[in-house]
DNA sequence: AATTCACTTTAGAATCATTCTAATACATTT
DNA sequence: AAATGTATTAGAATGATTCTAAAGTGAATT
């Protein structure tokens, strides 16, 4: 895979910003997950998407991968299905449509979404995020 | 395990009025679940509440009735942590505390929490359920 | 009460996402 | 370029969940 000069330097910015070491696999998955716009992807999806691109790497890096940026606070993880994790590019606060029958999520716009009443949280607990997530069927045919 | 009399009934028709035969490992998992208020519980630690209770039942027929159950409409599942699914007792209109470090889950009643905007669905589908997550981390000590 | 038949339960194998291991490769510092 | 500490890797391991196909049970019928 090439990466243009321009992308490439931004990702190895958003690598170093981050704490982590620039590699060309970090490098190339940077490039894979945040070179087009907001995305939510699973490992497995990812993985085949390096190997589309003519990457050589292994599942265990793709894994790894996720996991540190994950931890670095460049992806969110997205939990609705049983199955699997998906990782979102969108790190800021939003929300989320999910199809359970496509197994795909959509994005939600903080702002489309008021939450005016919370409970108070539990003694000697903070909250750390509110996630809003609307489960979606497919119409019936009229 | 003893199941008193009028528990028993109640389960049985609860069995009965969702579709499902009434069996012994479907009235003892029932008597379990149900007996005792609105609980969050994993497949596994509901196998071993059974095996503690002195039942004999295997581990796929404990996945099985939560499947069963599920589908038959008398649990929710919730999906909040990449490890593992909780069954919720509580089948209302309600929302979720989620304590990630202590992998434990708090009901929030319906009335507790106001959405008043939501987006539009986008076209073809329908909602079929909101859900309010509000994930918490332990305060720092003072 | 025995028979039948469909549904349940079971042990154990299989699956699948994810994590681990410990050996090799690479990035950075000397 | 050698040394040092991370990264990456293949493959094994793990753990939740599902599958399989054989044996058991509940409900209906004789």
């Amino acid at each position: 895979m090439r990466l243009n000069e321009k992308t490439k330097a931004l990702m190895a910015n958003k690598l170093s910003a981050a704490g982590l070491r620039v590699t060309q696999a970090r490098l190339a998955l940077a490039h894979l997950l945040f070179g087009q716009g907001d995305r939510h992807i699973t490992a497995d999806a990812l993985r085949e998407e390096a190997l589309a691109a003519g990457l050589k790497i292994s599942q265990a890096t793709v894994y790894n991968t996720l996991n540190q940026f994950h931890a670095a606070g460049l992806l969110r993880q997205v939990q609705v299905d049983q199955a699997r994790s998906y990782f979102d590019t969108n790190i800021d606060t939003h929300h989320h449509f999910y199809v359970e029958d496509e197994a795909r999520l959509i994005d939600i716009a903080a702002q489309e979404v008021d939450v005016t009443r919370l409970p108070d949280s539990p003694k000697g607990y903070d909250v750390d995020r509110v996630e809003v997530i609307i489960r979606l069927d497919k119409s019936p045919k009229a």
